[in-house]
DNA sequence: TTGTAAGCGTTATCAC
DNA sequence: GTGATAACGCTTACAA
């Protein structure tokens, strides 16, 4: 595993190491003659060029860190794909970083940016207090995507209060009185204002929030189904349910219906994210649908305007509500 | 962004880089008062060490690649987390890259390993020849997990044959005689051995395999809802449905109850990855489950183990069918 | 216990 | 067009 250096293949083709970088690095300096002749002792001796050097020299390693809690997750995915492909178009490549929303592993990838391993990062969810946020963002390139938790620190995202707003005020548009909300309690900002959203339409429309329809679990599907069912056998009434994901959205689908009730005559049922999760439910899912790819894409372009020493302004993209089965 | 380097933070406390360096790497043989001067400035200064420095002197990063087609998926993330965990247990950190199976992206990675910015990888899916994968897995540290394309290079799997063949000996002994197959056409050696195993089982039950009901999509919903539709639409008659992947065998069960069929009564289904798919499907799918985590752990060890220049051995872990009411 | 200095593999600045 | 050579920030003999 020992590999061939520059200032061998230099001695091989018989020119210096500084010739050598300069046909790597497509310098037009060079004659075609030599060019070719070095190249030929590249191409037989397999030589690849040790980064590790070129990066402690230049101080840059063209690599973009992408933080996230987990990457099981449709949502993620498009996400991700933008910011690949926006960062590729640039000359950069992308590395995924996946926590757990786990402290310590968060910070050891926090680290690899400190310890100028990466150009820059895009922090797709993290644990971190909004201090720390902040401290890191104005230290190093970093821009949050879709989540954030320092509103000071360049972000992108969609507009969560009034997407859950239009969710909650559809239902209520059509018909719906009685609605209830499944939710997780925790740090993210997204979760806070999709509930803010919530009760915001419930207001608006003259209808006073009832805290024994509003139920918290985590983002799964079984966490959602146990707190639906328990809540219809306990006499919990409601003729529409909005969620703030679309599998808990889709557990909560099956728990009604295990209750003998129907979706959407019964209860009409609003998920989150348009995931495949929505139209694997039966009946498929309404749900708020975020601009996945773009997200990432005005992510890595801010990440890019950072580089290049600019203050990035605050994106909010489009939300869309797709309009499903789920209700009618 | 211009970050305090070792020598400053050596001269602003009084001593030489050396000993500064000893301090980063803990080494015994520094006197607690200079340890403590030296550990006082560095907090001052907010000193964060250069890897790059370090990396380009030890030749070693610590880092591992993981790389895959694509993260929305509840499969790998285990498997991913049981890497990292093991990677964490002995200083290593993990990076995972998606390919999105793009055969420029995914030399880009491996570019990465040549080039020394990772010190080895574990391959979870790749579009490489047999042969690149041989030649790549000789020059550098390289497992191929669950998936594989070199049967000759280290790798950690279950036997997907077996797991495919007890899967649809379950659906024959439990009644079914004609079983269909949903799967995937593609390059990937999981797709033709489960392929074999279903033959196989149906075979040595005295089943001749009918290719009416054999139908090939790609691993989504919406794919194999499409093509089982059809083919009841087209008259074809099945009483059991093998498919290679959770979210197929969703969108199998989907159509058939679409078609006025009842799974399991008219249809009893088996899907492969005990995903979250699996029991979000209403009847809650029988399905095959992998060790996922075991499978990442596995994979790991045969990485350090490579790293200490030992020749892994091949692991085949063991498989489970789940049984849930999709079958009875 | 600490310091000096060589060296890791590049790139970039000068000369020529 | 090409070659010497310094430098990037760190670790690690070897000396003291």
């Amino acid at each position: 595993m020992v590999e061939i250096t520059i200032s061998e293949i230099a001695s091989l083709a018989g020119v210096s190491v500084a010739t050598v970088s300069r046909v790597l690095n497509d310098s037009s300096t060079v004659s075609e003659r030599t060019k070719q002749k070095v190249l030929s002792i590249m191409e037989e001796y397999n030589y690849a060029p040790n980064l590790l050097g070129r990066h402690l020299r230049t101080q840059k390693t063209r690599l973009i860190l992408v933080i996230l809690t987990t990457i099981s997750n449709y949502f993620c995915n498009r996400v991700v794909a933008g910011i690949d492909e926006e960062a590729r178009k640039n000359g950069y490549q992308t590395l995924i970083c996946m926590t757990n929303d786990n402290a310590q592993i968060e910070s050891s990838y926090i680290d690899m940016l400190k310890n100028g391993l990466a150009d820059g990062a895009i922090i797709m969810s993290s644990i971190m207090s909004k201090e720390d946020m902040h401290t890191l963002a104005n230290r190093y390139s970093v821009v949050q995507c879709s989540e954030y938790v320092d509103t000071d620190s360049p972000y992108v995202t969609i507009d969560n209060e009034q997407a859950a707003y239009d969710a909650v005020d559809y239902l209520i548009k059509s018909g719906r009185r009685r609605i209830a909300y499944c939710g997780v309690r925790n740090h993210m900002i997204s979760s806070k204002v999709r509930f803010d959203g919530y009760i915001r339409a419930l207001r608006e429309n003259g209808i006073e929030p009832d805290w024994s329809i509003i139920f918290d679990g985590d983002y799964g599907f079984r966490s959602a189904y146990r707190l639906t069912e328990e809540h219809i056998k306990n006499g919990a009434k409601f003729d529409g349910l909005f969620s703030i994901s679309d599998r808990m959205a889709s557990g909560a689908v099956s728990a009604i219906h295990s209750q003998g009730l129907n979706v959407p005559d019964d209860v009409a049922v609003v998920g989150f994210d348009n995931t495949d999760a929505a139209y694997m439910t039966n009946p498929p899912l309404t749900t708020v649908s975020q601009p996945r790819r773009e997200l990432g894409v005005e992510a890595m372009k801010s990440l890019l305007a950072r580089f290049e020493g600019e203050i990035p302004e605050n994106k909010v993209l489009k939300h869309e509500l797709i309009i499903r089965n789920s209700t009618n």
